[in-house]
DNA sequence: AGCACGCCGACT
DNA sequence: GTCGGCGTGCTC
């Protein structure tokens, strides 16, 4: 072997080729971390993806730079590279995008550019640099070596770096260098270990002896051998804290060869402490029916894929945990995938209890440390143990994966749009699953279309748990048709009468309430009463909404915040008011209405720090407060036992978004709010207030009726040629200027016709026009199923190659969002 | 994604 | 006439 082919985590469509060094050979092989040159000086983290010996003759090759991992033991493993390039070529990016979105960022270093002056560059060479220049030269003369970012920052100067950087190095003056940022530090612990012997009386009496007078050192012996257990250490910090000494002590006892002191390496993971198990939990006859049957289908059934309908508390957790269980005793891995890891607390307790230390939870709000540590110890064992995560987790690197579990199948959230991959990871951890030839089950209340499409068909098993655990009754689901109220009351109150008598019934009854209303902020947008202006975001096409803590107007697309004029900017009459109602508003609304009652607030603005999620909940679930308001937040799978009743202000945000989608989210969405209502003891109630009481998606919610739902849903689908009956892929163009993106994008879809046909609907413009100064439009392919999309694949790739030979796509952004969510 | 090369406007 | 803006293309 003397060269390699290796992928860079860059939005590269290919691999590259580097050489060995001697003496490298032995260290590499497929999934070895490398560091390499890229271009005129940039250093990246690669993997090597394939060995071979025939050296390249079109271009010239570059070395290695170093190795990062040690022989034997690449950061990748089986089969996790054919997995990136699955999803590299289903969801149209390239592996190194995967790459990106796979590896945790410590795994990755980057090399840095370094600036200092140069040693030979004295006064004289000054003469005549440009204002910017000489702003550098003298704040690096005065710091010394810095990063370019530091310098940039520090001098304050505004070109851009590299043209000035470019001259004083032109001129002998300045020096750059890249240095190798390593990001990922382990965790050490400082331990005191007693000898072998110590365990020992006659030691333990000449031990006691050395100390004699010293009467510090005594009860820090004292306290240590207290301390140590079988193993014969104890932390430092602990027996400091414990024994009331401090280090110097210590060191006293260590110096007279009576405690060793050792600094070493631990994992974060292995540091915490378990707890003791618990026995499984009990199952219902219905449950244990259940859980027979999917491993019916299983086995018998010789179906990799099993769908579990189980409806709002039917108790699919604990089926969830047998099948973990069972796992577990075969000595196999198990994943199970959340939508939203901080929203399932309750769930991941629940999993600690019963497995203690072999549950590890894994999401995007740890640490870059944290993460490297569980993808070590993934890495570096095959014991059993069950990953409880967020999206990300599909790529840890299992080695011995037995099954995979996807609560709320159907959830939005598995699907990522910005940036690539634009992965969905329920889909992913299907094949996840095939190429550990382990199972998967999908559990949902109410499963995606596709989903119980293919179950339906008999693509993956099905198995349905209808009945809810422990006699907890439906709960009555109310309409209020708000037309009637439109006219006299919309203007002062959200709230239809009958909300605002049943939530100061509730209050008073001392039970709690959720009030769900899908706008965050104080208004959705502001309006001048005289002229109509409403004031929209300069970078994107949407109106602002005013955020009152803030006293801001502030953009939900790009967060861009704004002062709330006092006069019209256009009539300049100071008539600007706020108009709408977002959940911090309705807060407002239920304090003055409710006197006395205690208020909390969920939604992305009362979440942002990292226990937010978790103080609201716990506060809620300790009935601190007695109306909880929030966005769809409060539809997720929480379980609150004093809550009776759920209102939501307004089922038609939902239902009249401009997406194919929208009846099914609303659906889901509106009998998961309904899910919150009624707990064991208390027969609850669901206001649902809307404009359009007859719309069929309220009737079906109305009815708990999700097979109603879903094929009059189906037929729908059918019938307008969209998913499951076909596969879609959106092609979204962007570009700072509008007629340039139109021509782009026609040009695009005229090409793709001559291919595709009448496959190509677009383009169009998406409701949000303008995101971030960049105009867009997009291209919507439905490519009926069973159809190569292989073939669809390299079509693309043909139509981008000419209208960019044409040069119609010259600052075009392009990227597909496939199986748009 | 960087970063360099190469072509058109505001300065000496 | 030069400096410097950013559009275009390449990186093993």
């Amino acid at each position: 072997m003397n060269f390699v082919d290796v992928i860079l985590p860059l939005p590269l469509n290919a691999s590259f080729t580097y050489s060995v060094p001697e003496g490298m050979e032995g260290s590499l092989q497929i999934g070895t971390r490398v560091v390499v040159p890229f271009g005129r000086r940039k250093f990246y983290t690669a993997i090597v993806v394939k060995t071979h010996a025939p050296k390249p003759t079109a271009y010239e090759v570059k070395p290695i730079d170093r190795v990062l991992d040690a022989p034997g033991d690449p950061v990748i493993i089986h089969p996790q590279l054919k997995f990136w390039e699955w999803i590299a070529e289903y969801y149209l990016c390239s592996v190194g995008d995967v790459m990106k979105a796979a590896l945790p960022a410590g795994l990755k270093l980057e090399s840095e550019t370094f600036v200092e002056p140069a040693a030979d560059a004295d006064a004289a060479d000054r003469e005549g640099l440009s204002e910017d220049e000489a702003l550098i030269m003298q704040t690096l003369v005065h710091e010394g070596k810095l990063s370019v970012g530091d310098l940039v920052r520090k001098s304050g100067v505004r070109a851009r770096p590299e043209q000035l950087l470019a001259a004083l190095i032109e001129r002998g003056l300045v020096m750059v260098s890249e240095k190798l940022m390593e990001r990922y530090r382990a965790r050490k612990q400082t331990v005191v270990c007693l000898p072998p012997e110590s365990a020992a009386a006659g030691w333990r009496s000449m031990a006691f002896a050395k100390v004699s007078g010293a009467a510090r050192q005594e009860q820090l012996l004292l306290t240590a051998l207290q301390l140590a257990g079988k193993d014969l250490e104890v932390e430092q910090s602990v027996l400091l804290e414990r024994s009331g000494c401090t280090q110097p002590i210590l060191r006293q006892l260590a110096n007279k060869g009576l405690v060793r002191i050792e600094r070493r390496e631990i994992n974060r993971f292995a540091a915490r402490e378990g707890m003791e198990p618990q026995p499984l939990p009990t199952l219902s006859a219905a449950q244990q029916t259940a859980l027979n049957s999917i491993l019916g289908t299983w086995i018998e059934g010789q179906k990799a894929v099993t769908l579990l309908r189980g409806v709002t508390s039917s108790g699919k957790t604990e089926v969830y945990i047998h099948l973990i269980s069972r796992m577990l005793r075969q000595g196999k891995q198990a994943l199970m995938l959340v939508p939203e890891i901080a929203l399932t607390t309750q769930l991941t307790e629940r999993l600690q209890r019963v497995f203690g230390r072999r549950v590890i939870v894994y999401h995007s709000k740890f640490t870059d440390n944290e993460r490297v540590d569980i993808w070590k110890r993934l890495l570096h064992s095959a014991e059993p143990a069950v990953v409880i995560g967020a999206r990300s987790s599909v790529f840890l690197p299992f080695r011995n994966l037995g099954l995979v579990i996807v609560d709320e199948e159907h959830e939005p959230s598995y699907k990522q749009f910005d940036p690539a991959p634009r992965y969905n990871a329920r889909d992913c951890a299907i094949v996840l699953a095939s190429m550990h030839g382990a199972k998967t089950l999908l559990g949902s209340a109410t499963p995606a279309i596709e989903t119980y499409f293919k179950a339906q068909s008999g693509r993956y098993g099905l198995v349905e748990l209808t009945e809810r655990y422990g006699g907890v009754c439906l709960p009555e689901i109310e309409v209020v048709d708000m037309k009637k109220y439109w006219k006299q009351y919309w203007r002062d109150s959200p709230f239809a009468p009958e909300v605002h008598d049943r939530l100061q019934q509730t209050v008073a009854a001392g039970k709690q309430a959720i009030v769900f209303h899908n706008r965050r902020g104080f208004a959705p947008m502001a309006r001048c009463k005289q002229c109509a202006y409403i004031p929209k975001c300069e970078h994107c096409d949407v109106s602002l909404t005013y955020h009152r803590r803030e006293d801001r107007l502030i953009c939900h697309y790009c967060g861009a915040e704004y002062k709330l004029p006092t006069v019209c900017p256009v009539c300049k009459e100071p008539s600007v008011e706020i108009i709408g109602y977002g959940t911090e508003k309705i807060e407002d609304l239920i304090e003055k209405d409710l006197p006395g009652a205690r208020i909390l607030r969920m939604d992305l603005d009362t979440t942002r720090n990292k226990d937010g999620y978790l103080d609201i909940i716990n506060a809620f679930s300790s009935h601190k407060a007695d109306i909880l308001v929030g966005t769809q937040m409060v539809t997720k799978g929480l379980d609150f036992d004093g809550v009776r009743d759920v209102a939501v202000l307004s089922a038609d945000t939902l239902i009249n978004l401009p997406d194919f989608r929208a009846s099914e989210r609303a659906f889901n969405m509106l009998l998961q709010v309904a899910g919150r209502a009624g707990r064991r003891d208390v027969a609850g109630k669901v206001i649902i207030q809307t404009g359009q009481p007859d719309h069929p998606v309220i009737g079906f919610v109305k009815a708990h009726d999700y097979v109603g739902f879903y094929n009059s849903e189906l037929a729908e689908r059918k019938a307008h040629f969209f998913p499951p009956f076909t596969r879609m892929i959106i092609v979204y163009l962007r570009h700072r200027e509008e007629s340039a993106v139109q021509t782009a994008a026609n040009a695009f879809a005229t090409r793709l016709r001559q291919y595709l046909g009448n496959r190509v609907a677009g383009p169009d413009t998406p409701p949000v026009s303008r995101v971030q100064s960049m105009y867009i439009r997009r291209l919507m392919l439905k490519i009926e199923s069973g159809a190569s999309m292989a073939k669809v694949r390299e079509v693309m790739r043909a139509v981008i190659e000419s209208v960019h030979g044409d040069g119609l796509l010259r600052g075009t952004v392009v990227h597909f969002d496939v199986d748009p969510a």
